[in-house]
DNA sequence: ATTAACTGCATCACTGCTGTTGCGCTTCGT
DNA sequence: ACGAAGCGCAACAGCAGTGATGCAGTTAAT
């Protein structure tokens, strides 16, 4: 609806998004409070250029949050979670997601109203998540009478507290705990 | 250090100490941006008394997230964590801290400098909860090689989900989810 | 090569939050 | 009952962030 006349910027004014919309990341994430002068200087930009390229403060996180989300319904995507083998879909999905969410943890963070594109590209992230987890289940990987929604959201807490206190370890070493948790928690092994 | 000559306020003065700390909370979760302003209108107090009580917004937060350590702290030795069965510590505990966390997420959120009480407080809430997990792996409830660090971290993990989308359930049933997810993970159960 | 788009810079107005002070009234402590 | 401590209210100064504008110089597209 907002940007129904979108004609194609140029190709430096292009460029100058881009870097704003990484810039904005990297300092929002240190401080959520940061001013648009400090992300136009880590943009190595004039202040008033992220004004021309983004109306108003809001409407630079929102694009932030939506290219983050595009971001991260690719990396889901990637993984193939409506054919590969579950444990494998799961594996990659995992790998994958832990580096877009790593890069752009704050946009990924911020709410967007229930009407946005980010809001949609999250509720399909959601579904194809739980899709994977269906076929999990169905393969005997997940206890039969195990709610998903609950498991859903604690593999989200699982990635989430990996990034948190392993901000640059090994995707695949951090995928492999985060699965294996998942599915078998801290107790003993037979 | 800094409230060395702390002499007793009157009964008048501690209450507005307690309202303003509590509306705080309230309004600072829903929006970490508030002016002091909505919080003073949310205590039912004047602005200025909110700085007559906090020198700045700063040293508000920092009162805060004291205060709501405290109270965690409690909590968690609320449980016996040193003597209580592991299993009856564990569930224990994660009801009582649901609670606290539940009541004081913000509060809770503020990473303090790590000279300050709130830092110190939590520390000691890791030790206290490593020491539980420790006792649990003894009795094999946990796996002899599980990083109990890692597991510590789930455990957070697990709480803060379960505050996020069930805001008001039963603390006994989330607890028991709690502790079983993190015991057996999504799993298959024999 | 020409034009349209883009950028940087300087400047301005506006807003909202912070922190302080002074004063009169109320409430607590003893 | 008395005095000290606390409160609400009003007013003020200061500051930072936002958003807009005009202009001169640069860059991309045809």
């Amino acid at each position: 609806m907002g940007e129904a006349t979108a004609r194609p910027l140029r190709a430096d004014a292009e460029r100058s998004v881009r870097v704003i919309l990484e810039a904005a990341e990297r300092v929002l994430a240190a401080d959520p409070g940061a001013s648009l002068e400090q992300v136009a200087a880590a943009a190595g930009v004039a202040r008033t250029t992220v004004h021309r390229r983004f109306a108003s403060r809001q409407a630079l996180v929102e694009a932030l949050a939506s290219s983050a989300a595009r971001r991260l319904a690719d990396a889901v995507d990637d993984g193939r979670p409506d054919t590969a083998p579950p444990l494998v879909a799961m594996h990659r999905i995992t790998a994958n997601v832990l580096q877009v969410k790593g890069a752009w943890a704050f946009a990924l963070e911020q709410a967007a109203e229930p009407s946005g594109e980010a809001a949609d590209l999250q509720r399909e992230v959601d579904r194809r998540c739980v899709t994977v987890l269906e076929r999990a289940r169905d393969e005997g990987l997940i206890d039969a009478a195990a709610d998903l929604d609950w498991v859903r959201r604690v593999y989200y807490a699982l990635l989430g507290e990996t990034l948190r206190g392993d901000p640059a370890g090994d995707p695949d070493v951090l995928a492999a705990r985060v699965v294996d948790t998942l599915l078998r928690g801290a107790g003993p092994r037979p």
